[in-house]
DNA sequence: ATTACAGTTGAAAATCATTTTCATTTAGAG
DNA sequence: CTCTAAATGAAAATGATTTTCAACTGTAAT
């Protein structure tokens, strides 16, 4: 996915294209991970200082809403997008200081598969999220 | 789980025992379905109108802390808390017609153990997520 | 029983992400 | 080039949750 297809997608579906959406399409495209709105345009005011976060909210919902993001939250903390189809997620949380373990490996392959078969699912994302408390939080007040 | 059995383990964990706090217990072991903070707060109303919101949220954490309550986030909504262990939220969701399918059993065991022994984290909860299309989606334009 | 103090509470204010409002601007069809 | 619906930005509104802080209260020690 680049730029160019990102813009005719938009217009496609009857969108205006705007130096907002074009530079807020841009910054998605180029980051190399999930972004919040907010940092998306922490990321843009350098070039775009105009550019308000509101419109990088409602940029970021046309996007999602033409299949050309993918959006994860994570519990706890706020939205993120990201260019290109859904990913799966693995996340371990704590509940207590919102520290985030990731562990994208050890995926329920096996599991996925036989209720592929079970089910005649053809499974294209899954996500799964641990939450708890980490060895400090446990148990204290704050 | 009984009131009693709450009330023993705040203390044993130096917590003390205030009558806001054995509402509050009481009234999430009474409930018969997962409250939010602000559900819990205007059922506690009628009889224990003193109490706010603000106590309601801290006793839930401190409950949660414990592990006497598990917690649980749907995407966009609040939170709300339940008494008891874990509820599992096992889906697997079709994006054609949205049809969904419970898989309550089978439990990644293993993998959240082993995510306990590695990480230090009491896991509370955990939610698993499949998505992709059932056999009559699979390929159709809508 | 009394005391003392750390833990707890409630009200109000603060935060933080997100949404709404609204007057102004602008893309793009005609 | 003109016109209009769509888009924008600033500010205010919202809603959940957290923090602050002065007043209050369990409870452990007198």
């Amino acid at each position: 996915m680049n730029l160019h297809s990102f813009l005719v997608k938009l217009k496609t579906a009857g969108y205006k294209i705007t130096p907002q959406r074009r530079a807020i399409a841009g910054a998605v495209l180029s980051a190399d991970r999930s972004l919040t709105p907010q940092e998306l345009h922490a990321i843009l005011a350098e070039k775009h200082p105009e550019i308000g976060l509101v419109t990088v909210y409602r940029t970021l919902d046309v996007l999602s809403r033409l299949g050309l993001l993918c959006q994860f939250q994570p519990e706890g903390s706020s939205r993120s997008f990201k260019a290109g189809p859904a990913e799966h997620h693995h996340h371990l949380v704590c509940r207590g200081c919102g520290e985030v373990v990731n562990f994208t490996d050890r995926c329920p392959v096996e599991l996925k598969m036989s209720l592929e078969q079970e089910t005649g699912f053809r499974i294209t994302e899954h996500n799964l999220e641990f939450a708890g408390y980490c060895r400090n939080c446990q148990g204290a007040t704050q």
